[in-house]
RNA sequence: GGGCGGCUAGCUCAGUGGCAGAGCGUCUGCUUUACACGCAGAGGGUCGGGGGUUCAAAUCCCUCGCCGCCCACCA
């Protein structure tokens, strides 16, 4: 409690003129954290449940970017609302020890120091990552604390931690044990780089523009066939031709039928392989005959399979060619390629070559071209954990928002295919399987075998290989909990709440976790899924260290504050749609922050020994129409802002308390304020109630601006008796909310009408005053300080004589003089019609009536355009009878006051011109 | 080849059946006793094109056009 007893004062030429975002923030996050704010609480409400949240987890070694920080600001949004709402709120944090990214990042290092990790060794390497997790782990950890999250840090994990290692070792002998984990030779994305395999999705294709080459390959001669005749076919990777085991074409294809079951010659390597029947090949495409290659092609392993054929890898794991390439063996992949097709040419096999476009895969780590390779692998049998998953979300026991990715996710699910998780990397949980030197047996355990379970033997050794980094993450909301021991936390905080994360990882991370819960917690991990968009830059570009357009939140939150960055990026988008940071949506942001910290400032120095305390809004009594408008206004904010976080709208939550606080707070009821406090019978009425509204705005702001509302909150409580205090702090202060009766008294549409009206007044008389003032300028006369103003108020006499002072005030008036109706209308005059009252601003010494004429005709055309538009719409019969019946008596309103306005408007003119 | 999203003021984006909105920018004023990171006022859009449904469409349906993304084994 230290840092709110330090603050003893709220006075105005205490607190600094402008918002300091760097000095505020620091201090109130240290202090949050160190009061345990932010471990949960238990709520008063036992019909609630606990509120939960599983972070993300960023990779270890990684520098925040803007998807951490929409990520942890969505989410704090949310854990923030929650914990104000009442509930037992857990966020928890933690880390990715991102396998291949980190393994990469380390080598880099290696390199420039001119050694490797096969130099280092196995041992020696691993340490040294664990070293370069130690020193960087707490800059992503501060990186994120800066941003204001509300996580429990104590209960902070790592992906690498024993209790997780110890779940991911449980699931991979569970999956193993229930024959959904087994070990196959495949065909495999190998990423020549990195030197591992990768599954589907680490594979990111990207059409590259290529040749298509046209190779005849010699027929093997027929009996009597003294003319050599050829075949040819099509490729875009030359090379593979050295590793061809058949050609295969379409059975009903005319033009091959005859050439079905005979051999062609493979150039340059001189064998002789079959031509086979395959649904599969495209007759339309290149010249309806395929040079097969299982051992280097997808769809080629697949015909292999079909056909028996037989594999022949010609491309090695490091892309270099084998030693069964013949004559190429030894060079690059692409070195091969060029050298082949010379010597192709020189063959005279080289038909012709075309331009062509080819998706090529590329490593997402690295963008090294994937290889496709048959290797020996680790693979998840996806299909029966899918099953559950997909369920899940088809019966809504897990909702997404927006619903459309459904779709994403129910066609990936739909079509999964099996998951290959090992990794030949060594940074990463160690695959827990032991092949026996002796009889072979493998040997899958939760503790270290010492001997073959098999055979007994003792010459075991363990595969050498590491799982998929996913294969720790899809465990993330229940292996942070404590699984597999029973802990209370597992008990008391799964399933977790709501998944929030960005679109682009709903099948790497949100699938997955979909299945793992589903699977081994028995109940799906959550029961909302919110995915957004993602952060890009001005031109609409993916952000990314390689193009260098990367914005660093970090410098964002030095130059503008925390706040700033949070308020803009919950606020320029909506859920699962792309956001272009602006960054003058930030200057905005930042503005709007200092624009609260100035009224706040001014509030608090008005009411200063006016009024102790700050009453409820239900406590407080209103006296005026101003004072009516904005606890009217207040209420209805509240009740909507509480609706769309329920709704996950966020930005319109955020842009609603904006407009509130700005628009409504500041412009006009701070203004009004500044009267009312003059006076005596209103002054502690009117402190109240800026005090009041202002607390509430606050609160509704706070999980969006937490620094802000808490700094200001904490100021503008600190006269107030402890014992009268809602909370110690505003980030466990009650969220507000409004009984029935409360709002059925505060919000009243009659009230927001009538200072409607007296805002229409107002405006139209500064307007008229600011063309008195530029025609007397342009005439190089004095500007007029005050206008004087007559108004024909009609049945609304007497609310206008209530709110005289206030017109005056505001829009710079001598005292106007109002009646019911006017007995002269002043002849030299501009003149308005608002909602039936008439205004008058006369004009003595000058007046350019041409101008105003032609003012008035523009009003006039814009009043007869309505009633036209109206009228049209009445005798519609069809709208008359069809249209619901309030729209119907509505439209008659606006009729009879657009004809009231024309009406009046006219006849302004004629005096006028008259 | 399938699927999804976007196209609204000069720019960045809200709005998803009932007379088009915000911020920034523009123009004009302003040391009005919180804020020039401000105040006041103004101007600016046939809501991508076409068709349909409806009394009524930016909003629902169809279609076309760009721009972007995701998925997919045509070499």
């Amino acid at each position: 409690m230290a840092l709110h007893e330090e603050t003893t004062t709220r006075r105005l030429d205490q607190i600094p003129k402008a918002y300091d975002p760097q000095a505020v923030e620091w201090p109130l996050y240290q202090w949050w954290e160190s009061n345990g704010y932010f471990r949960p609480r238990p709520s008063k409400n036992p019909d609630r449940r606990p509120f939960v949240i599983s972070m993300p987890p960023p990779n270890v070694t990684g520098a925040l970017h803007l998807g951490h920080a929409i990520t942890a600001t969505i989410e704090d949004i949310m854990i923030r609302y929650h914990r104000m709402l009442g509930d037992e709120t857990l966020w928890v944090p933690g880390e990715d020890h991102a396998g291949i990214a980190t393994q990469t990042v380390v080598e880099k290092q290696l390199a420039k120091e001119g050694t490797d990790r096969h130099a280092l060794g196995r041992e020696a390497f691993v340490e040294r990552v664990w070293e370069w997790v130690g020193q960087y782990k707490s800059n992503i950890q501060n990186q994120h604390r800066r941003l204001g999250v509300s996580c429990d840090w104590e209960r902070e994990r790592f992906t690498l931690d024993e209790g997780l290692s110890r779940a991911v070792r449980e699931v991979f002998v569970r999956l193993y044990e229930e024959g959904l984990i087994y070990r196959a030779e495949r065909i495999i994305n190998w990423c020549p780089r990195c030197m591992s395999a990768i599954s589907d999705l680490e594979v990111e294709v990207e059409e590259t523009p290529g040749l298509l080459s046209y190779v005849r390959y010699p027929l093997e001669p027929a009996e009597g066939e003294a003319e050599p005749r050829y075949i040819m076919v099509a490729t875009t990777r030359p090379e593979t031709i050295l590793g061809d085991t058949a050609i295969a074409v379409n059975p009903e294809d005319e033009r091959y039928k005859n050439l079905i079951g005979r051999c062609a010659i493979v150039p340059v390597m001189n064998r002789s392989i079959p031509i086979i029947a395959d649904a599969a090949v495209d007759q339309s495409f290149g010249t309806g005959a395929v040079k097969v290659t299982p051992a280097h092609d997808p769809t080629d392993f697949e015909i292999g399979q079909r056909h028996n054929l037989r594999s022949i890898q010609v491309i090695d794991f490091d892309a270099r060619m084998t030693p069964e390439a013949g004559p190429f063996a030894g060079q690059d992949r692409y070195e091969a390629r060029k050298n082949l097709k010379a010597e192709l040419e020189r063959l005279g096999l080289l038909d012709h070559e075309q331009d062509y476009t080819i998706p090529l895969g590329h490593c997402e780590r690295c963008k090294t071209v994937i290889e496709p390779l048959i290797s020996m692998q680790w693979w998840v049998k996806t299909a029966p954990l899918a099953t559950p998953a997909l369920n899940a979300v088809r019966y809504g026991q897990t909702k997404i928002v927006p619903p459309r990715f459904n779709k994403v996710y129910s066609d990936w699910m739909e079509n999964i295919r099996d998951w290959n998780i090992s990794r030949q990397l060594w940074w990463g949980h160690r695959i827990p399987a032991w092949y026996c030197g002796d009889c072979g047996h493998i040997t899958v355990a939760r503790e270290d075998p010492t001997a073959c379970l098999n055979c007994g033997g003792l010459k075991l050794e363990q595969d050498p290989d590491v799982l998929d980094t996913w294969f720790s993450s899809w465990l993330w909301p229940f292996s942070t909990l404590g699984w597999p021991d029973d802990t209370p936390d597992l008990r008391r905080y799964y399933p977790t709440s709501v998944l929030e994360t960005g679109y682009d990882i709903i099948f790497f991370w949100v699938a997955r976790m979909m299945m793992a819960g589903t699977h081994f917690m028995g109940i799906a991990p959550f029961h909302t899924i919110y995915l957004h968009g993602l952060v890009r830059d001005k031109q609409g570009r993916k952000m990314s260290k390689s193009l260098g357009n990367g914005i660093d939140p970090i410098e964002v939150m030095d130059k503008f504050g925390s706040d700033a960055l949070r308020f803009t990026l919950a606020t320029s988008s909506t859920p699962g749609n792309d956001t272009k940071l602006d960054e003058n949506r930030i200057l905005g942001a930042r503005n709007f922050a200092n624009k609260i910290w100035n009224a706040s400032r001014f509030v608090m120095g008005q009411t200063e020994g006016i009024a102790g305390g700050i009453p409820s809004l239900a406590r407080l009594a209103p006296k005026t129409l101003a004072d009516r408008w904005i606890l009217s206004r207040l209420a209805r904010l509240t009740d909507d802002v509480t609706r769309l976080m329920e709704e996950y709208q966020f930005g319109e939550a955020g842009r609603r308390i904006f407009d509130f606080i700005w628009s409504e707070y500041c412009d006009w009821y701070l203004e009004v304020a500044k009267g009312q406090l003059q006076e005596p019978r209103l002054r502690v009425c009117t402190a109240h109630i800026l005090r009041s509204a202002l607390d509430t705005a606050l609160r509704l702001l706070h999980p969006f601006m937490p620094f802000l509302t808490e700094e200001i909150w904490r100021h503008l409580w600190s006269d107030a008796p402890e014992n009268e205090w809602p909370a110690s702090a505003l980030i466990i202060a009650p969220w507000p909310s409004l009984d029935g009766a409360t709002m059925a008294a505060l919000a009243d549409t009659a009230t927001e009408d009538d200072f409607a009206l007296l805002q229409q007044i107002i405006t139209g008389i500064r307007d008229m005053r600011k063309r008195i003032n530029d025609t007397r300028d342009e005439q190089e006369l004095p500007k007029l300080n005050r206008v004087a103003a007559l108004l024909a108020g009609g049945r609304r006499t007497s609310l206008l004589r209530q709110q005289a002072g206030l017109i005056e005030r505001l829009a710079m008036t001598e005292p106007p003089t109002i009646e019911r109706k006017l007995a002269e209308k002043p002849s030299r005059a501009m003149a308005l019609v608002a909602s039936g009252v008439e205004v008058y601003i006369p004009v003595a010494d000058l007046f350019d009536i041409e101008r105003e004429l032609a003012r008035l005709d523009t009003r006039i055309e814009a009043a007869r355009a309505a009633v036209e538009r109206s009228r049209k719409m009445l005798a519609n019969e069809q709208f008359v009878t069809r249209a619901k019946p309030e729209v119907v008596q509505k439209e008659r309103d606006t009729l009879a006051g657009h004809a009231d306005t024309l009406a009046r408007l006219e006849e302004q003119r004629r005096e006028l011109a008259g």
